[in-house]
DNA sequence: AGGATTATAGACCGACCGGTCTATAGACTG
DNA sequence: CAGTCTATAGACCGGTCGGTCTATAATCCT
């Protein structure tokens, strides 16, 4: 059938064991050869689905990494009221998946941004445009508490860094004590935050 | 002469090659030959003082980079008396550096950490015993300005995340805005701290 | 059914990868 | 000045890189 977009799943696995391969050794890190083996797929269906090749392939899997981001924070300001254990959940998931894997798979979106150069500009272009729709994301929930807009962007950059740069921490050390030390500063601050506005 | 430690030059030149294209690519980003041509340097000398190879000359690379980075935040703590605004400076700096290279240099113990892999024991080592030491380096500092022992730690430990993040988001964007973002509500956070316990 | 289009399959390519090896040059030591 | 050790130099290696190309299978449209 395929009416909406003919996407036949070979694809779909193809994006998947690129982005697991972003998670665990960056761009540069991963062969075509063993992202074909993951993804059980011959070279042609590469160059079919992904005329641009391994380049097109990882803004495909940058731009799903993104997507699952915004849905994943969707869910979590939904299901907890209170911002500050929203946040607190966020980063109490990226310890267990960072566990879960033995400190192996990290987020895809950190590594190979800093893997990219000016020239990239698919790449930096996707990125920079998947980090500012979470900046939004995250400013307009603070904001929906009553935090002035302009700290409320302010504490959203803050806060993807903290992410990111926490995360990057925990990887090497190969604890997550980074993490939880970065919630809890993180968490402290908000509430001041929506204190002092309240 | 040479009588403290036999260090002939172009193994330096070596380390710098690496060190800046960790800045700029990355560790699977580079190749040998264009290491060894941006230190005017043949094949073999680089065995020669790094058996390990590409690897070992990368821990190097890496621990000159925290060595770097310890003296930078001595000295500017030491310069400012506030550490608000030796941290803004920090940032400032960071922010400067990488509008000087365009955007293509960035944090060189970054990139390489989100390429590393558990197996990589040599280099997570390097970047996790670094880290240790820049965030005690923050936390000491902020002791010495009244903050709870507990609370330094956990603010040190937010303070290189954010650091990093924030470096990686204005990366891809193209523009410093996020850093001087991040270390605004650095700032402001820190500031409450050291005022609550005055 | 028949032709066009889409998808799968993998042989093949030149370039470059990281690494080894031998040869030579210099410096220091007796 | 012979002998040793350190450093420089680059030819050379097998393997893998990302990418192209042609052949075949499946699907869709009329």
């Amino acid at each position: 059938m395929n009416t909406a977009a003919s996407t036949p799943q070979t694809r779909d696995r193809l994006i998947a064991a690129m982005l697991d391969a972003l998670r665990c050794r960056g761009y540069h890190g991963v062969g075509l050869s063993e992202l074909l083996a993951a993804a059980g797929a011959p070279k042609g269906v590469l160059y079919h689905h992904f005329p641009g090749g391994k380049a097109e392939l990882a803004v495909a899997a940058v731009q799903l990494a993104i997507d699952g981001m915004l849905v994943s924070l969707d869910r979590l300001f939904e299901k907890h009221a209170d911002p500050a254990i929203a946040l607190a959940a966020w980063m109490d998931g990226a310890q267990k998946q960072l566990r879960a894997s033995e400190f192996e798979r990290g987020c895809p979106l950190a590594t190979i941004a800093l893997e990219s150069t000016p020239n990239d500009v698919a790449i930096r272009g996707a990125l920079a445009n998947g980090f500012s729709a979470i900046r939004a994301h995250l400013a307009g929930t603070l904001e929906r508490q009553g935090v002035a807009a302009a700290i409320a962007g302010q504490i959203a950059v803050l806060i993807l860094a903290a992410y990111e740069g926490a995360l990057l921490q925990a990887r090497v050390a190969g604890r997550t004590d980074a993490i939880r030390d970065t919630s809890a500063a993180l968490i402290a601050l908000i509430n001041t935050q929506i204190g002092a506005t309240k």
